[in-house]
DNA sequence: CGTGTCACCGACCGTCGGGCCGGTCGTGCA
DNA sequence: TGCACGACCGGCCCGACGGTCGGTGACACG
């Protein structure tokens, strides 16, 4: 039994993921602000102080975590930056993307419960979220733009609708995600 | 000059009003728990513990808000306890039910804001929103169900757009509301 | 087997926030 | 005009939390 003591040392970058995805986990089960440090050290087995050690600050945990998920997004979406030809292909990519959504229920509270909390400007993930959001819009916005006569009003109505539907279904599990969203996309992507 | 110190004294019922009405727009614009007591108090003139002597706890404080709230609500959906008879006329009330929504932005924001933070279940408005949620469900149910064919679709798509275009409305208010709603409204209530 | 590095820890500090306690003073009523 | 009631306050306690500091022990390397 080589640890007897309960100390565990890692490589940093194990021991960092390590913690980024327990922070993400945690974050998304009761918000940020809400969990203590120690919390987020205890779930990894180790003190704040060995926590801080590898993030200098809480803040700066936050920034990781999202940064991480960023990057692991951005594998994912490469086929949506060009503008849709017509809407049957442009609904088939957006039917993917929802598949792919109903897979990764804890991100989709993460960034739920994070950006509820972040409506306060002195938020640490204010900025993030509002310059992802403006960002989010333009993309659809481009990308609905070759086949609907409207770009601007059917972005802000597409995301809306999804992220409603999104929180509802936080809310709600027992909802057939699948079936809104066909219902939906019938008239929406009917021109 | 009578209250030459800046002492003021109230009748109970009329200062629990004003308390509340501090809160409700404190809560909007920073959440609940984020909020310190004090703040509460000073918001009307007064300490912590003048505070106290009406409202036994800040979670007491957080309960008494919700139900002034429901109480105005109540005085305003009468109208919509009934079946709707045809989409034309259902359009016609949810339309006035948008427009009413646009002039209380804090009170949306109240919801959105403290929604979110009763997510987790430890809060002491979890429940409350989520009998509040089912309950709103089901009246949207039984409203629509006289002219839809499927009404449980329906609602949640319904309820889901609004929330969802509502979010948006709050982080970005240079969308038109109006016209977005009239967009969906044109699809949603053809059968 | 000695030694240095560094991941990690225990204990502590300062601050903040909820709630309580012992008053104090404004006010309706006799 | 006095008195008693109760709205309200100053000050305190205590637990929670973010962050710091001086170690300490696991592991590579010699």
């Amino acid at each position: 039994m080589s640890p007897a003591s309960g100390r565990r040392r890692l490589p940093p970058a194990e021991r960092r993921e390590e913690i980024l995805k327990a922070a993400t986990a945690l974050i998304a089960s009761s918000g940020f602000k809400g969990v203590p440090l120690d919390a987020f050290a205890a779930a990894c087995g180790m003190t704040k102080a060995g926590l801080l050690h590898h993030f200098p600050s809480k803040d700066a945990l936050l920034v990781a975590v999202l940064e991480r998920r960023d990057e692991l997004d951005l594998t994912n979406i490469a086929g949506a930056l060009e503008p849709a030809k017509d809407p049957a292909s442009a609904r088939e990519l957006m039917t993917t993307v929802v598949r792919r959504n109903l897979t990764q229920r804890p991100i989709l509270k993460l960034y739920a419960v994070l950006a509820a909390e972040a409506l306060s400007p002195d938020h640490p993930a204010h900025a993030y979220f509002q310059t992802r959001l403006s960002e989010g819009r333009a993309m659809f916005e481009h990308w609905i733009l070759a086949w609907h006569p409207r770009p601007d009003l059917a972005a802000v109505e597409l995301l809306a609708f999804l992220d409603g539907l999104q929180h509802y279904w936080l809310r709600d599990p027992g909802i057939d995600f699948l079936a809104q969203w066909e219902t939906f996309a019938d008239r929406f992507f009917t021109v």
